[in-house]
RNA sequence: GCGGAAGUGGCUCAGUUGGUAGAGCAUCACCUUGCCAAGGUGAGGGUCGCGGGUUCGAGUCCCGUCUUCCGCUCCA
């Protein structure tokens, strides 16, 4: 697919775009063969939008959720975590809105299949809830396609939040629900958490967790899927201009946290919500969008959801959510800015964006050049050759060290050249490699995956140089 | 959910007008080499997405179903 950006976004004036895009089937190629992502249930024919993470998936996911955890919480003194339940308590989500918006009444036009919300068609605004679920309203009222004037379905419930009972009764008194958004779980708990961490606002609270929505129409690998986790941020702030003071400092702050883990400058931009397509909680919202194999797609939101949440959950629970500041002693509902991303699709563009085939003197190689934060594994433990028991055992001995500190791998099934072009496709930073001289000596090669170079270092010195490097690389 | 295309070993694919499955890569073993893959010998692995039908016989035809991809909606 040659995918165009679909602004000029990526021209002259723009920071290096990095190399050729990969392509979306190579990428779920290696997902599969290599063991980052599989389909889920395959041996049954598969589920829709549900994937699995595989051995080499789930260090490179979990890398990701730990390198987001160590810039929203460990390196700030304002953002404490959170990890609220999956389930909550039905009302959430009638304040929240989304047992309202996320269950739309949808009708199809049967000419042009094009969807309406029935609430948004001319001459159906301001129709009541019973009025939404009439299956006779469209032919009521004469409804038709507002593009081709064709005819329109019947309305149809699609509700995005899946439903699940409480207790081991179903009825329908017992209905909740899987969380659409880990978010309510911070406003929920927005006054325990103040009080508990006497964080003074502003102060944000940090979230990673699974939420579930029944796409209409999921896809494009994990880029959208029915079972998906979120990184989410809720920052705590004064209303009015401290807030969108906070909207515009989070907003770079987010992008180049990519960057920081090596996503191509290039391939990232801002996108702002226009007036018309804003969630039902947002005041601003603008997208920080990758250019994935498919195009330009969101990959991070930032909204200034102002005081929708915390004034609805007051309103409708009747707990007193006001927060008393005691400079400027004035009590007010602080307004939220979310940072709100998506662990799945962050994994997913660094591994696309790390990905490179590389023409080398004699041959060539696919690599990925992932930060050493995010790789599967730092480092691969390898004999030269393995028939001298001395330097098996040798190699076990470093392994044996290194796996104190980072995941580590040893490998003997192939020749010294497979064995580093196998570390390479799964994006492993630094090889090790015992000879016959380290017998000797006591001394190992160092080789490095991007700039491909080699050093001789003290075996016992190895830890520490992988320390450093991964220090170094976190630019810290 | 609707319209279009596809679904063969881990991956990429071939399979001729229906006769009962093959290649390359990958994996494993041994040999060779001994610091940057594809050298040699051999091995494992597929009831051809699943279910049903037509037929003496179906990967190959028909129906259903599931999944994937491309368009219409939503969003992390």
């Amino acid at each position: 697919m040659t995918d165009q950006p679909s602004s000029p976004a990526s021209t002259a004036d723009q920071p290096d775009p990095g190399p050729a895009v990969a392509r979306l089937d190579t990428i779920v190629s290696l997902a599969k063969r290599r063991g980052f992502v599989y389909p889920s249930s395959e041996i049954y024919g598969g589920i829709n939008a549900v994937w699995d993470y595989g051995p080499l998936g789930v260090e490179l996911k979990n890398n990701v959720k730990r390198a987001w955890w160590r810039s929203m919480v460990q390196e700030r003194d304002d953002i404490v975590g959170l990890d609220a339940g999956i389930l909550m308590h039905p009302e959430v989500w009638v304040t929240s809105g989304h047992v309202g918006s996320f269950s739309d009444p949808l009708v199809e036009c049967d000419t042009c299949h094009r969807r309406y919300r029935l609430d948004e068609l001319p001459g159906a605004e301001g129709l009541s809830a019973s009025q939404l679920q009439d299956e006779a309203i469209v032919e009521k009222l004469g409804l038709v396609c507002p593009v081709d004037a064709g005819p329109l379905s019947a309305p149809r419930r699609f509700n995005l939040m899946f439903k699940t009972h409480m207790g081991p009764v179903e009825d329908e008194g017992a209905v909740i629900y899987l969380r659409p958004e880990t978010a309510q779980g911070s406003y929920v708990n927005f006054k325990s958490v103040q009080q508990s961490s006497r964080k003074k606002v502003p102060f944000g609270i940090a979230q990673i967790g699974k939420s579930f929505r029944n796409e209409i129409s999921p896809g494009n690998f994990v880029f959208r899927m029915r079972e998906f986790e979120q990184m989410e941020m809720q920052y705590f702030v004064r209303p009015g201009d401290p807030a969108a003071a906070a909207f515009e400092e989070w907003l770079p702050a987010r992008k180049a946290w990519y960057e920081r883990y090596g996503v191509s400058p290039g391939r990232l931009r801002f996108r702002e919500h226009a007036a018309d397509e804003l969630a039902h909680y947002a005041k601003k919202a603008i997208d920080v969008e990758y250019r994935f194999p498919f195009g330009w797609k969101e990959l991070e939101g930032v909204h200034n959801r102002g005081d929708f949440d915390l004034g609805s959950h007051a309103r409708a629970s009747g707990e007193n959510l006001e927060y008393f500041d005691p400079v400027s002693e004035e009590h007010f509902i602080p307004w939220v800015v979310e940072t709100a991303a998506g662990a799945d699709r962050a994994a997913f563009t660094f591994l696309i964006d790390a990905y490179r085939e590389e023409e080398l003197e004699n041959g060539s190689r696919v690599v990925l050049k992932l930060h050493p934060d995010l790789a599967p594994y730092k480092v691969a433990v390898l004999p030269l050759l393995k028939k001298r028991p001395e330097i098996v055992e040798l190699c076990h001995r470093i392994k044996a060290d290194l796996q104190q500190d980072v995941m580590t791998v040893y490998d003997d099934t192939a020749a010294i050249g497979k064995l580093y072009r196998r570390q390479d496709e799964i994006g492993t930073p630094w090889c090790v490699t015992v000879d016959v001289d380290s017998l000797e000596d006591g001394a190992v090669t160092v080789r490095d995956r991007d700039s491909m170079s080699q050093e001789r270092v003290p075996f016992e010195n190895v830890r520490r140089l992988i320390l450093d490097r991964m220090h170094a690389a976190r630019g810290a």
